[in-house]
RNA sequence: GGAGAGGUGGCUGAGUGGUCGAAAGCGCCGGUUUGCUAAACCGGUGUACGGGUCACACCGUACCAUGGGUUCAAAUCCCAUCCUCUCCGCCA
């Protein structure tokens, strides 16, 4: 979320920035409620005080003297627990405005109202690949060569889960190690987070549980939900901490299983593993200063693109456009790979994404740091990235690198993880 | 799951319901001393919000796991929740 004080001394600018990114919220009357509200802090601060200084005055006053004192203290107390009251009401609806209104936005972010205005800024090093036979998509090569199940995960689960099966498994395994050894290499620190999260933490990094349109899964009778991504987490991981300036920038990678609704979200392309309930990934988190998030921004992106480039995938990069950003993103690169099997004759489909969040989620989940020899403290800036998404590196790579007589070549990089350089056949 | 113990400032650890934002020690910062380092000594050392100031200073309020309650007054009493530790049981 935006700062208060912000918000209020650039209502203009805040006002704007909404309207670039699709964003209702009503910022006058959060200005306007803010306003009230500080003035209710004051009165309620102006009351303890006198009940505070009364309080103090009985403990030294004669005995005969304290009932009268106490009533008076009674009084005071019930005036002061009523302007508590209205400013715990006015506190909480300005806090559900604040949270509505979304980060500001890079400057060179392409404005536009949805990712029909994302702007290309570049492809991979590999050209999709030509065909000479009819290539078939993900679906069927995982049923062809016993890869992938959906039938069973519909079965025991229900629709967009599904099994990964024999050489499917090795490949998603051998994917993470991939990933993972060129985050360790690149000085991350390699985790494996929980799958689940308290709703609090959701909420600090913008994820809203039980929201209308949610797409996080609550467990019942907790606080808690399943995770959509280990962005969550990992996010949390120093939430309520201050950190000291020199421990910046902190790299974290973590590995989790990542859940999802999927509302609403049918009868697009989102046929086998592209839109599922459940997946796995692999995802990049890092805590910096304000002065080293943009750059750190590009770095992640260029992990992302050099991972492609070594599975020898061919993609494109996107800069997102305002409208098309979500919530806590300040700025945010899309990786979209070439997936053969996909539309009529092939298409690029979204596999990475990184942001950079600023301090829309450690203002929430307070993640501060100091400097030396200064008082007071300042918010960290949090991004994340994708380094892979496994479900839909599956598809990139079975579609990619099928071959005419039904196998699959097995990338590279990938041969001495699977231990194997061929599926099928 | 059962039985117990406990959660206090960066850390360790005191704290009879009023004088406690909180003793003491450690750490850290500044200073003195000193060939250098160390030691010793002196001083300082939480966060947020609001007021105040050119900026400091300063003033107010809140915070002793979290949320409620009792009371004129709660770190201190009561209830709930969460977390940690020990023992037992169960378990991959």
């Amino acid at each position: 979320m935006l700062d208060r004080k912000f918000i209020v001394e650039n209502a203009a600018l805040v006002k704007e920035n909404c309207a670039r990114r699709n964003s209702k919220a009503d910022i006058d009357r959060f200005v306007a409620l803010e306003m009230d509200r500080r003035k209710k802090q004051q009165d309620v601060d102006e009351l303890n005080r006198k009940a505070n200084e009364k309080a103090s005055s009985i403990g030294k006053a004669p005995a005969d003297q304290r009932e009268a004192l106490k009533a008076e203290g009674r009084a005071l107390r019930e005036q002061c627990d009523a302007a508590k009251e209205e400013l715990a009401k006015l506190d909480a609806e300005v806090d559900g405005l604040q949270r509505s209104i979304p980060n500001m936005s890079h400057p060179q972010a392409p404005v536009g109202g949805d990712d029909q205005s994302n702007l290309e800024i570049k492809k991979g090093k590999h050209a999709p690949p030509k065909f000479d036979f009819k290539p078939l998509d993900h679906v069927q090569l995982g049923e062809k060569l016993n890869l992938i199940d959906f039938d069973a995960g519909a079965k025991t689960t229900g629709a967009g889960f599904y099994f990964l099966k024999n050489d499917a498994v090795l490949l998603e395994l051998a994917l993470q190690q991939y990933a993972v050894n060129m985050l360790m290499a690149e000085g991350f620190t390699p985790t494996i987070t929980p799958d689940l999260a308290r709703n609090e933490v959701l909420h600090g990094t913008g994820y809203i549980p039980r929201g209308p349109e949610t797409q996080i899964y609550s467990i019942a009778d907790s606080d808690l939900s399943l995770v959509a991504t280990a962005e969550i987490t990992l996010g949390g991981y120093f939430a309520d901490t201050i950190l000291e300036e020199e421990q910046f920038p902190i790299k974290m990678c973590g590995i989790s299983h990542c859940y999802r609704t999927e509302a609403g979200a049918g009868g697009r392309a989102s046929r086998g593993l592209y839109r599922v309930h459940q997946f796995t990934k692999v995802e990049m988190f890092a805590f910096t200063t304000p002065e080293q998030s943009d750059e750190m921004l590009e770095y992640f992106r260029d992990l992302e693109c050099r991972i492609f480039d070594g599975l020898g995938i061919a993609y494109r990069v996107v800069d997102t456009a305002t409208g098309d950003l979500g919530g806590p993103a300040y700025r945010k690169y899309d990786l979209e790979a070439w997936m053969p099997g996909r539309g009529n004759g092939g298409e690029y489909g979204e596999v990475t994404s990184t942001s950079n969040c600023t301090d829309y989620q450690s203002r929430r989940l307070g993640i501060r740091y100091k400097k030396k020899g200064e008082k007071g403290t300042h918010f960290a800036h949090t991004l994340n990235g994708t380094a892979v998404a496994l479900s839909r590196a599956i598809i990139a790579v079975l579609e990619n690198y099928q071959q005419a007589d039904g196998t699959i070549v097995v990338p590279e990089v990938l041969r001495k993880y699977m231990g194997k350089d061929k599926i099928g056949g």
